[in-house]
DNA sequence: TATTGTTATACTCTATAACTATA
DNA sequence: TATAGTTATAGAGTATAACAATA
């Protein structure tokens, strides 16, 4: 028979003293309430979270929205052809620049934006069922100072 | 000219409740932080997290290490194959089970995980400037319970 | 000259299914 | 039967370089 040890080794060394290993953790536990939330569906994280972005920035230009999310410009072609075709997000030229491209959140794509969204916070919230409310704000308010130290993507 | 929203936006709509989204942004500027730490190296994120588990529990068993990190099976063998392959870490047959191997991480594995250790220290530090001590050790704490809400790999 | 979107391409991480050899 | 490691393969996210059209 296996030892506890043998089999769920619980050292992880020096890596244990590394915030950067315990977000990548934490993270993909919430990634696992995504997956359920939207379980049987094709949405994925990247691109609900441009539906978002689009959404709160009706007419913002494909490449204001992908600095927005840290996504590349390369990137985001794909992601947006996605959208588009899916019927969740309008793409029409912009008026005052020729070369950009305005998107909107289409009809289809704000009723799947407001329903995972509240798919999402209640998966999020069976994860939290043990967190205070205090603590639940403070974590979002320690995250929100990290994310503010991102250096601008340089492209 | 862009105007700020333009280039910028802010907005993240419905997004920005969502703590997944938080924890994946925040992970993603520590990721920043450990590449600068190894710039100039080809170590990654996971192969340096192995690296740390084997170190902290020598001789354990290959699946043992990638259960701790949650990475499953099949993905280990690439891995492992490549941190033999550098000389970083000794695998040899498990000596109560023909079937598994067991892994110790070999000096120059040692002196690297050592040493990078340090300097990804140093650069989580840079980000964390303007974190208290009591912050730090408060967002240690919270991290450390979600990952207990992850579900046991079923694989 | 710089920027927007684009194409092509590559790498890393993750996921599943099926196989083998041992337990 | 179940488990350890393996192979093959695919999906998803991310990265860089180079190009055309426009600013």
């Amino acid at each position: 028979m296996a030892t506890d040890a043998d089999t769920n080794g619980e050292g992880l060394g020096p890596l244990d003293s590394l915030l950067g290993y315990h977000l990548r953790r934490a993270g993909s536990v919430f990634g696992g309430a995504f997956s359920r939330a939207v379980a049987g569906t094709s949405l994925r994280q990247v691109p609900f979270a441009i539906l978002s972005v689009v959404s709160a920035n009706p007419g913002i230009k494909q490449g204001a929205a992908g600095r927005t999310l840290g996504i590349q410009r390369a990137n985001m072609v794909a992601l947006i052809n996605e959208l588009v075709d899916a019927g969740y997000i309008d793409r029409r030229a912009a008026e005052d620049d020729r070369r950009a491209f305005s998107l909107t959140v289409a009809a289809k794509g704000q009723e799947t934006l407001d329903r995972f969204t509240r798919e999402i916070l209640e998966h999020e919230a069976e994860l939290l069922a043990d967190f205070s409310l205090p603590e639940r704000k403070t974590l979002m308010k320690l995250l929100r100072r990290i994310e503010a130290r991102e250096p601008p993507a340089a492209d």
